[in-house]
Order: structure tokens, then C-alpha cells, then sequence
RNA sequence: GGAGGGAUGGGAGAGCGGCUAAAUCCAUCAGACUGUAAAUCUGACGCCCGAUGGGCUACGCAGGUUCGAAUCCUGCUCCCUCCA
């Protein structure tokens, strides 16, 4: 039926995709006019969305909003196995409930960005849960071990003759399953799901059913601008983190990741993204306001636009300015403390080495003699390298770039 | 069933009797610079101490040899590869 809007269907099927196979069927399915089931599955292990997850999401809300149906699939089996993403640590079984406590806290981050009046979630538990080794052996006889080792990952261990578990073998298996399960139309990813979303529409095929589209998304870089965000790398922005570090995440982004942030994850416009290219090539101060952009950007969607205010004030005063951020940590002391030395009137003399361990501040004295020795402790603004220093009431003690500390005397 | 390889600091990965708190790389932290928490350069990077020095822990676990072990021996535990 309906013929697509040449300009929108082009930006559903080219902004922020990597391969749809095939391009062809996609496009036809979406001008039947019937509701697709869109698959996407996650795995309920710890639950901590970040902007990687979100590029997906935002295509997904794209078509919801065309009518079309989300089906999320809590991978509650595959998570027990782990992709076989490079060295896959031995996951530990799940408890029940602890799935459905995962499961639920991603599904109120996946609605910041997704339909819930147009989502489903399922669980695999509700086909695998009944599975037996019959069904198992029927599953696996589908395909053979030279076929999944095309898989990159697998070829590229297999030639180095480094381990390949069987149970990795299951895991594309398993998610093709789910395909099957549930009926999926099309299954989005990333570029890196490739193999596992082909497995689904070969083994739809062979079951007798309508082989889903496979949608690939581009793969977002972290905050280190190279490997792509996870959590297991340290790298990512997620969704929960405070208005304050998000901002500042994306503020430490390096440059050059910039045009792909914003084509990723914003709905400027193609031209512009062209500006956003050759601003960050050209260098200066262009790439400075590009990323406070974005930065208000997601923080007012994920926060509030109050919140991404705050944030880039807070960011301009103390990254930029240098200044005391507004809410710094008390420090109080008192006689009794340990590392305080003496008091004499309204001075306190200090250890301060001491004085930042037990705060917290510093892992150990030795961390606190370390950076006293290059110059990054302040104490009211005036670099201090001894460890011994006096305060008084209302003090502010700085530690690096971004620790503030502000004495409290208390009197008795 | 057989043969062999390996377990080192957050990660990767050297060292193979003293010069090793342990090369190098990455990550991290700090300093300088700047347009930012980018980039670049520099430095630091076990803990503790009345400290240009001293002490205590540390190289899978438990013992042993030695003046001295991450390095040698024995026994455990775990991991991997190949052949069958």
C-alpha cells in the first residue's frame, strides 16, 4: 500500500545505518502497510544503557512511530553464555529474579528513547524454557561448525589457536531461535551482530518462515574515540549518569569523534553535519562549542534541559574557569582528629596528606605526597608542596583539577 | 589416552638466581600548553614511616634448596594447545 515519503524513507534507511540485507525487501515490507515486528534483544546482565545502545533505539523509534511493533527479547538463556565478543569471562547463572530486576530497570531506560505503547518484551525463557536436548539437536543440526567459523571472531581464534567454546557456538543459535519464536520481521544490531542476525534469517528459512531483514547499525565509538562503547571497556556514557558526568563524558570526547556523535545520535540535519565535519577539521575553537551542543543535548533528553544548563555552567566555572564548583565537599574537623595537629586561635595546622586520605579525597598518603610533589594541591588557591599547612574556617582545598574541599571547623 | 605450553602489578606482556616494587605498551592520575575533562608534550603510578633515608607486603597456592628466588626443586589448584 502506501508509498513511503521518498525524503523520510531515505533518512529511515541511510541516517545512522551501516546494511540493511537486503535493502530491497526492507523497503518493500515497510510499504505493505501491515505492522512489522522489529527484534532486538539484550541480555539482563547488569542493567546500564549508554549512548551505544541509543543509536539503535532511536531507529527503532523512528519506525514505531510509523506503527510498527518492538519486540524486545530479555535474553536471559544467551546471557548465561556470553557473546562471544573476544575473551567471554564465564558468565555466572542468573537467578530469576535478579533477571527480572535487570530487565525492568533497561526497560525504563530503553523508554527514554523508545514507544512503550508500541513495545513488547519476552523472554527467551518462554520458548527455551521448555526446550529439550531433542530440540536442542534439532536446532543445531541446522548448521555446520565451518559455517560459524566464518564468523569473524571465530576465524580469527580458530587461525590463532586460541579457544573457541562450544557454548559460544550456541549463542548465535540460541538469539536465531528467537527469531524463529517470535516471528521477527526484521532484527537491528550493530555491525558487530552481523553473523548472529544472518543465522536468524537462514534458520527462519529452513523452518519454513518469512527470512527477517537484517538491520545493521554503525558501531559508536567511546569516550576513548577508538573501541566502540561498553561497558567492559570503561568507555561509555550511560544513560544514568548525573547530568554533571555526562556533560563532561562528552566534553572529554576527542574531536574527531564529534560528526559522528551527532549524526549517531541527533537529528541534525545532513547539511549541517557537513559544517559539524569541516568545523572539527578546521580546528580552533569550533569543536568546543560543537560538543557543548551536544552535550546540552543529551543531557536535556536524558535529564532535563534545566539540568544540561546547570551542567555546562558548572563545566564553564570550574573546567574552563578554574573556579570553585557551587557545591564542594565539607571537610570538618575538630581537636580530635586524627592528622589534625594543632590549633591555635582560628588556625589549624594540618598533615595534609593524612587529613585528604581520610576523607577520601586520595587513595593513600603516598597518592597525596605524589600529587603534593607536582604542583596539584591548592589550598585557597595558592599551590602548596609541603605536607604540613594551615587552615582555617572555610579554607577551600583543591586536589587536581576537579576535587574542591572546603574546611569546616567545628567548635564545641 | 599421549605430548607440550602457561598462571606476573587495572589490562596486555617482558623478565627466568642478586643490578627487580619488577622492562614496554595501554588505561589511570597529575603538570604544562590550549579551544575543553580534545590533541600534544612532561611526570607519576604497591603501602607505611619523625623520610634526599628506612620498613613492610607483592609475581596462582603450599612447602623446599640457597647468604639471596618472580626466577631452581617438590606437591597441589586452575587454564590452554596439539596429537589420538
Amino acid at each position: 500500500m502506501a508509498k513511503l515519503d521518498p525524503e523520510l524513507l531515505h533518512r529511515i534507511t541511510h541516517r545512522g545505518v551501516a546494511e540493511i540485507i537486503p535493502e530491497a525487501e526492507f523497503i518493500a515490507r515497510l510499504e505493505e502497510g501491515v505492522p512489522l515486528k522489529l527484534k532486538m534483544g539484550f541480555d539482563p546482565t547488569r542493567p546500564d544503557l549508554h549512548l551505544g545502545h541509543v543509536v539503535g533505539l532511536r531507529k527503532l523509534r523512528q519506525l514505531q512511530e510509523l506503527g510498527h511493533e518492538l519486540i524486545l527479547i530479555v535474553g536471559d538463556w544467551t546471557a548465561q553464555i556470553g557473546d562471544p565478543s573476544g575473551q567471554s569471562d564465564t558468565r555466572t547463572m542468573l537467578g530469576a529474579e535478579q533477571v527480572k530486576a535487570n530487565a525492568e530497570s533497561y526497560m525504563q531506560q530503553f523508554f527514554k528513547v523508545v514507544d512503550p505503547e508500541r513495545t513488547r518484551a519476552v523472554y527467551q525463557s518462554e520458548w527455551f524454557g521448555s526446550f529439550t536436548l531433542a530440540d536442542v539437536i534439532k536446532l543445531t543440526s541446522q548448521f555446520t561448525i565451518n559455517q560459524f567459523l566464518h564468523r569473524d571472531d571465530f576465524a580469527k581464534r580458530y587461525a590463532e589457536q586460541r579457544p573457541i567454546a562450544i557454548t559460544e557456538m550456541l549463542y548465535p543459535l540460541l538469539q536465531a531461535y528467537d527469531s524463529v519464536a517470535i516471528e521477527a520481521d526484521v532484527e537491528f544490531g550493530g555491525t558487530d551482530q552481523k553473523f548472529n542476525l544472518l543465522v536468524g534469517r537462514e534458520l527462519q528459512q529452513r523452518m519454513g518462515q518469512r527470512p527477517q531483514v537484517v538491520f545493521l547499525m554503525p558501531i559508536l565509538p567511546g569516550t576513548d574515540g577508538v573501541r566502540r562503547m561498553g561497558k567492559s571497556l570503561g568507555n561509555y556514557i550511560a544513560l544514568e549518569d548525573p547530568p554533571e558526568d555526562m556533560f563532561g563524558k562528552i566534553m572529554s570526547l576527542p574531536d574527531d569523534v564529534l560528526p559522528l556523535y551527532f549524526e549517531l545520535l541527533t537529528d541534525m540535519p545532513d547539511e549541517e553535519l557537513e559544517a559539524v565535519r569541516s568545523a572539527v577539521e578546521a580546528g580552533g575553537s569550533g569543536a568546543l562549542d560543537l560538543k557543548k551542543r551536544l552535550g546540552v543535548e543529551m543531557v536535556s533528553w536524558f535529564h532535563s534541559p534545566a539540568a544540561a544548563a546547570a551542567a555546562q555552567a558548572g563545566f564553564e566555572r570550574v573546567v574552563q574557569g578554574g573556579e570553585a564548583p557551587a557545591d564542594v565537599v565539607d571537610i570538618r574537623l575538630d581537636a580530635g582528629i586524627d592528622g589534625v595537629l594543632f590549633i591555635e586561635a582560628s588556625s589549624i595546622v594540618i598533615d595534609l596528606p593524612k587529613i585528604l586520605a581520610t576523607v577520601g579525597a586520595v587513595l593513600s598518603r603516598s597518592e597525596a605526597r605524589r600529587l603534593l610533589a607536582s604542583g596539584a594541591i591548592d589550598v585557597d588557591s595558592h599551590t602548596v608542596y609541603q605536607e604540613t599547612v594551615t587552615v582555617t574556617h572555610g579554607t577551600i582545598i583543591r586536589v587536581g583539577k576537579r576535587k574542591f574541599y572546603r574546611i569546616v571547623y567545628v567548635t564545641e
